[in-house]
Formats: structure tokens, C-alpha cells, sequence
DNA sequence: ATGTAAATGTTAAAGAATGTTTGTTTCATA
DNA sequence: TATGAAACAAACATTCTTTAACATTTACAT
């Protein structure tokens, strides 16, 4: 067999890439029929001129990028219980509707089960959200504008604030770090708290999310009362006393079971 | 089975966690055809790379969250002459400055450029960009908000542009899809080319990089002129007439080797 | 044809990855 | 908590890969 000018045989070597993630070396030389120092040689020219990258033995495909914002977070604590509250506020949302949709690790359950919704529009501060949501067909993701907090994959500060009052949303759906006895909603951080004060604002109606855990506890940043929120979905666990107050206070309060 | 290079199996390994939470090594070490060892080592490997958290007999995924915003890039050529002019942008900015930073592949080689910048402030509608610099200690990163346009990682629309009227920056950095003759400036994307434009309209100055494949191409979309900007950054393979017409234009012509 | 430049092949020594052995640690459970 | 089985890590042996220098071939313009 003839051998290929050498550009013929980069391009067919670029092309393995579409269909394996790896080439090795050894396999190449022996099916181009040339020696290993000449695909060593194609592998360094297409190295700087396309998106793979030198391994030993071979090359791997870099062209997918992906971009990560890690963050440490406790996912997992209480994951039956969120989930289950996530899927009941999954309930309160309509086809068409915009949402306003909070960071946080129950928001980003409920996230996870919007991706087969149909014509909706996520309005949300939340690259864990936005992340979540990229693929999906019938969802429309709007990203607030923002400092991204160092550490956390989330945006907030006056940009955010500002960017809010652009909006005017159906139904805000919000997380918690605490909820007080007397109906108090804390964030950790007080730049959370005010971005989630302007959610409620900007939406017809809100809704807060918390586990049982989050009640009775406080954080740093009050950001309103659940006197405010139209619907408060917690789970079973939460103090059947504490959740008549908040009834009280004008709440509709759901409880889930995980 | 053919074995593949070693970074090829350990992206496959890694690519495993994202079906089931955990791995044992002896399925691995099974199904790669490789030594128990030989697997240990790899999910050291990752463990290092902070992806996975070693377990007695296998690994799972650490709580240290990744968010994939992940898509194909084109197929990217030139990129030797894309760094070269990345570098030489890179010297333009001076610390304490803020910046104005597009979207684009040669937008992100001269963000990569910028995590040792010292007291910087970027703003970007690029995920890829901020992606990049989130852990850069001398940069505070703002990102605008936005749609997500959809398989590309990056802010468009009207909330983008209503953001960008927030800002005043010192320079504003943009990459281009095509170069007219006459010194347009075009985008493959009619919402990209009005936040381009704007961007210009935000920085006191303004530098476009285009490798010299870009001159003399069009595209869908024009977002102004060459003569609005003040510097413009190519490499040496560009054809000596059109950048001879550039420069009446009054925009400083740089051209780099790669 | 012939010289020149580019592409390819060859070799040997250095370097990496992998396998194997062995003794130690960890885990489940009796 | 004592114990056997499984998992682990260290050290070394082995195999494969890389690199760089140099030799050879090929392509092509003159």
C-alpha cells in the first residue's frame, strides 16, 4: 500500500477522535503503515493545532471542555428528605410559567426535575442550576448577572439585585438555612438574603423550601418571615407545634413524607 | 482489546461516576484488563486531581461538586497562533484595570493568561472565561446575566446588555469570527455582535483579536469597525494589503508569530 | 538527472507505566 | 475483640514509550 502524505494521514487521525475518545500509538503505526516516531511526529503537530492532547502511548480527545465551578457542599445530608419536598414543589409548577429559582441544594433537587418541563423559563442565580438545566429542551435558562462567590457556585452582589428588577416572574422558589419558631427565614451569607428578599418581590408568588432540620434554627441573615411566602413545604420530621404557628402566620404548609 | 493510554483509561474511570456513585477496583482492574495496582495508581491519580475520594476497595465521588457546562467546540485550527496573540494581548493589561473580556477560544487562551493578574477585575459574559479564573486570587470575576445560548457557554440578550450598561471598564477585549477587507468586524451570531458592541461602548479602549484566518472571511453578523477600536492583534500569516488598510483606518495593527 | 528540503526510519539510552511479590493494614463478622 | 479474608502499599522486575541524534528515503524544482 501506498503511503499517504503526511497532512492525508493527520486528518484521518483526527478523525478517529469522532469515534474513540483515545488513540494509542502502536495501532496507528500499524495500521498507516509507518514507523511509531512518524505518528509521534503527527500526534505533536496536531497537539498544537487542535484540541488533543500527547499521552503516553497515544492521545486523547480535549475538544469537549468542560468547565467546572466545584464547590464543597453537603449534598447528601437529609437527600431523601429534599428530594421529597423538591417533588412536591415540582407539583406547583405550570407549563409556561417563569420561575425564579434560588441556589441551594433543595432548589437544585427540584432543578433536576424540571428538566422535562415544558415552556418554562428559569430565571435563577445558581450556576449549579444553570448547569443542571443546560440541556433541557423545554426550559429556557436565564442567568442573573453577578460576582461569582469564592467557593460557591453562586452569584450575588449589586449586579444580581439590579438584574432582578428586570424580571417578573410567576412563582419564586427559594431555599433556607434556617427557619425561626416565629416564622423568621435565615441565610448564611448576607448577600443571599437580600437576593432572596428581591426574588420574592419580583415573582406573583413564592415558595420556601426547608427540611425538617432547618427549623428552629437561625443563621446570620434574616431575609423576611414566612408570613411573607405563600407556600412553605417542609418535611414530616418538622414539630407539628412549629408548623401551626406558621400556619398562623398566613402560610400554607405542606409536609412530605421521604 | 486494545489498551489505551493511560489518561484515556482514567477518563473512562472517571466517566463511570457519573452512572453509578461508586467503583470497586477489581471490576476495573477486569474490564480494563489491567492489574489491580495498575487501577489503584489511576484513582490516585485522580484523587489528586480532587475529582474522587479513595474507599477501601474502590472510590467514590468526592462531595467536592463539578458542574459540566460542557460543549463541542469547533474544530479549532490555528491554535499556536491563537496563544501568540493572546500573549501579546496579555500586555496590554496592567494591574488594578477592569476588564471587559468576550466570549471566543481566543478570549479564553488570554483569560488563561490572567490568573497571576494582580488586582484585576474581569467582566465577562463567557462561563468558559470565569470557569478559568474563579480561583485566581488577584481577580474578581462578575459575570453578566443572560439566556444560555444553547451548546455554548455563554450569555446573550437583552439582560446581558442591560448589565453591560452597569459598567465603565478601562479596556475591553474581543475576539471576532470574520475580518472584512474594509475592516468590518463580524460575528457568526446577531445576539453576540450587539453585546460585542456594546462591550466597546463600556471600556475607554478597546483591543479585537482575530488569527489571520478570520481576514477577509465574513459572517452572519456585523458589529462595527475595525476603525472603532484601538487596537487590533493578528497573527503574521496576514496579508500585508489588508492590514496596510487597517492601519489608515486608525486602529493599532499588531501582528504576532507564532 | 541532480541537489535540496522535507518526511520518514533507525537506534540506543532514558524514562514511564505496569506487573509481581511480599508484608502490612483494614474490614466484616463470628 | 479476635480472626480470616480481602485490600493495600512498597519495592523491585519487566515491558513498553519517549526522546534525540543521525541515517535514509522521498518529493520536487531546477
Amino acid at each position: 500500500m501506498q503511503h499517504l502524505p503526511s497532512t492525508a494521514r493527520q486528518n484521518q487521525i483526527r478523525e478517529r477522535f469522532s469515534a474513540q475518545p483515545g488513540v494509542s500509538i502502536a495501532e496507528l503505526a500499524r495500521e498507516f503503515d509507518v514507523s511509531e516516531m512518524t505518528i509521534r511526529r503527527d500526534l505533536a503537530a496536531l497537539e498544537a493545532k487542535t484540541h488533543i492532547q500527547r499521552t503516553h502511548g497515544g492521545a486523547v480527545l480535549t475538544e469537549r471542555m468542560i468547565l467546572e465551578f466545584d464547590y464543597r457542599e453537603r449534598r447528601e445530608q437529609n437527600r431523601a428528605a429534599k428530594r421529597a419536598i423538591a417533588a412536591e414543589a415540582r407539583q406547583l409548577v405550570q407549563p409556561g410559567q417563569r420561575l425564579l429559582l434560588d441556589t441551594g441544594t433543595t432548589t437544585l433537587e427540584l432543578a433536576a426535575l424540571l428538566v422535562d418541563g415544558e415552556d418554562l423559563t428559569v430565571i435563577t442565580p445558581s450556576l449549579a442550576v444553570a448547569s443542571e438545566l443546560q440541556h433541557a429542551a423545554g426550559v429556557e435558562v436565564i442567568l442573573l448577572g453577578g460576582v461569582i462567590r469564592r467557593g460557591s457556585p453562586d452569584l450575588t452582589g449589586p449586579v444580581t439585585e439590579h438584574c432582578l428588577e428586570m424580571f417578573a416572574a410567576d412563582l419564586a422558589i427559594q431555599g433556607a438555612d434556617g427557619i425561626g419558631l416565629d416564622g423568621t427565614i435565615y441565610n448564611s451569607d448576607l448577600r443571599l438574603a437580600r437576593v432572596d428578599k428581591l426574588m420574592r418581590h419580583a415573582a406573583k408568588r413564592s415558595c420556601v423550601l426547608a427540611d425538617h432540620t432547618k427549623i428552629g434554627t437561625t443563621a446570620l441573615a434574616r431575609n423576611g418571615s414566612l408570613a411573607d411566602v405563600d407556600t412553605f413545604i417542609t418535611d414530616c420530621g418538622a414539630p407539628a407545634e412549629a408548623l401551626r404557628r406558621f400556619t398562623k402566620l398566613g402560610v400554607k404548609v405542606v409536609t412530605v413524607s421521604p
